[in-house]
DNA sequence: AATTAATTGTTATAATATAACATTATGTAA
DNA sequence: TTACATAATGTTATATTATAACAATTAATT
């Protein structure tokens, strides 16, 4: 059996509900959301969610145990994540610079060795709560 | 009265165990090796180690749920860190670069913003495991 | 000594995540 | 088209990680 290049009805129906979201959500919040649609048990989410983030489609905010649907076009795998965060009210906003990818990606630690897998989390205050 | 400038005796168990770690240990690890010495709760544990992580004694490994202890000297408030963790062992390491640290502390964001707190991590595998 | 603030101890419970296993669907190849 | 293999699903139970609430204690400051 080939690896799927679609999506199942439940990595629809989750990745639905965090496309139209505009800040991070918690699997237990994902539940309760999709209960109505037919995803009844934690680990229906766990699994689509695992399965989007393994295909680039959403990233986990590891700070925050919680989940956002990927902003990043060019962003096919989940491997080079970059997000800024508020620690006033927790907005989350995905960092897509070329400068910033580049320099990470080339970025050689103490025994040379490169790393093209990475998540990188900034704090600070947005805008608004500045 | 003042902040405190010395550790506790919980702290200090707390600390003692993860320093002598090789490797990063989760919370209930710790609770289970320091009983012994009289800490009975998780929450003993987990205030423990919220304080060590404050001071930046200690540093939490946010994708793995765990905690090592600082070994970067310049590093005494934990706000701006970087690891590497190998995938295959769950070896990690912290990494002190002047120059990564200096590239980070002065990335702009689109809107210009800096960001003087992060946390960065890298995945790959260790020398061993290559 | 009185006051204030931080830390502690304790019990209970909330929040996050996975194990195990039976079942169903789907792609591949004889 | 039937078997085979692989992947996804459904379900129950449970493991793991973390915090709420509150009373008691300790320690610095006035």
């Amino acid at each position: 059996m080939q690896k799927q290049n679609f999506l199942t009805k439940n990595q629809q129906i989750v990745l639905d509900l965090v496309e139209k979201s505009s800040e991070p959500l918690k699997a237990y919040t994902i539940l309760f959301n999709v209960q109505k649609k037919g995803i009844k048990a934690p680990l229906q989410v766990y699994r689509a969610l695992d399965k989007l983030v393994e295909i680039g489609k959403i990233h986990k905010i590891e700070s925050r145990n919680a989940f956002i649907a990927c902003h990043n076009s060019s962003c096919q795998v989940a491997k080079a994540t970059a997000f800024s965060i508020c620690e006033i009210c927790e907005k989350v906003t995905e960092i897509s610079s070329a400068g910033l990818s580049k320099y990470l990606a080339n970025f050689k630690d103490k025994d040379g060795m490169k790393y093209s897998k990475y998540n990188l989390e900034f704090f600070g205050l947005c805008k608004k709560c500045r």
